[in-house]
DNA sequence: TTGCATACATACATTTATGAATGTATATTA
DNA sequence: TAATATACATTCATAAATGTATGTATGCAA
């Protein structure tokens, strides 16, 4: 079996992608070897090393296909324009993220790859200041959201928008790390929308 | 150079413990092979497979030296009889530990190989899962702590002792990963004090 | 002081991964 | 339709890690 159309190539380095996941998944980054990705992706290793150049292009395509679209995803919920107050918005674009990662197990498992599967030492720390980059984003968002909560006129207390946002930030960063770790769900998984509101609720006067 | 004194035997298993803590940090854990560590300590492998079945058997001991001793000193900040009241005992003991983390370097160290450095798979997992179960136990003493509080009528609003606990677990979670991978400390570092803080002062009336 | 266990060092066999080189049949294009 | 680029499969050379086996000098106990 050879030469594919251009279509089939397309396919079978999607199947690459999806198949690193599986195994990444299993058997962490590090010790997942090419040969293991091509043996669950049902090529050979000239088909990986003809889409990719090594393992770390691999890991890079997974991530980009899905963090990518859930940073773009808050970005959107927390928009200044919006028909809800600000720490529903706030809410939603939590609570958003979450129904994602439930419906969609591939970014779940990605997520899972980059959280618990991965060393980041050498060309892998740059991949982790890039999620620390996108982070400080979001907290971003968020301060400008409270900001606007402020003049709202619906926040409980008087705190600084830098430390709610920062706050929040931090929240929500643990739990996604505890949602992923909580395999079964027992701990997490199942009342992590409840946190997210009474997180919220918190602030709400 | 043979057979050491009962005494020196102790420094070299001890200094295997510390050379593969520098080697994991640098090399991530799948990545540092004995042959790393036996350089590092300066023996050779032989020394190594003297002291320790395996690799896996190394990261033991070097998780028990750090990880252990900290959740102890959370465990005693929290106790029941306090002249602090409840919130102040629950932001000593988060302010407790950045400082610790701020001192010793080794655990800081440590710290950073169990959240960026180690992939949680096959034996690694059950690792991972102690680590939730030690959390959970955290959880647990932040709620009895709230619960107190409560009596103590210092809280700002109604919400249920649990939800502030887990809340309060998250954040917290979520700050010790962000202080680890911010490693230059311009994001997180710096102002953790100042975030445990306002976290606290949220839920003071 | 002898004998055994200890605390390593050294050597070896096996496995495993990597990247490159090469082979090859088919799409695609001129 | 001939030439070329594509999309792989196969093979090979090299490197590196692991565990074990064995060697060995010394501390310690009888």
């Amino acid at each position: 079996m050879v030469r594919k159309t251009k279509e089939d190539a397309q396919l079978t380095r999607q199947r690459i992608i999806d198949a690193s996941r599986e195994v990444f998944l299993t058997r962490g980054v590090s010790k997942s070897s090419l040969e293991h990705i091509a043996a669950q992706a049902d090529v050979t290793r000239g088909a990986v090393y003809w889409h990719f150049k090594n393992k770390t292009e691999i890991f890079h395509a997974l991530r980009d296909q899905v963090f990518l679209p859930l940073i773009d995803r808050m970005d959107d919920t927390l928009a200044v324009e919006s028909s809800d107050d600000a720490l529903t918005q706030i809410e939603k674009s939590l609570c958003d993220t979450v129904h994602e990662l439930n419906k969609n197990i591939e970014m779940r498992q990605t997520y899972e790859i980059l959280m618990i599967k991965c060393e980041y030492v050498d060309e892998f720390s740059t991949v982790l200041q890039q999620i620390l980059d996108n982070c400080a984003n979001i907290s971003d968002k968020f301060e400008l959201a409270y900001i606007r909560a402020n003049t709202q006129k619906i926040l409980a207390g008087t705190h600084s928008p830098r430390a709610l946002a920062l706050d929040t930030h931090l929240f929500f960063s643990g739990l996604l790390h505890m949602w992923v770790k909580d395999s079964d769900g027992s701990r997490f998984r199942f009342q992590a929308i409840e946190l997210i509101k009474s997180h919220i609720n918190l602030r709400r006067k």
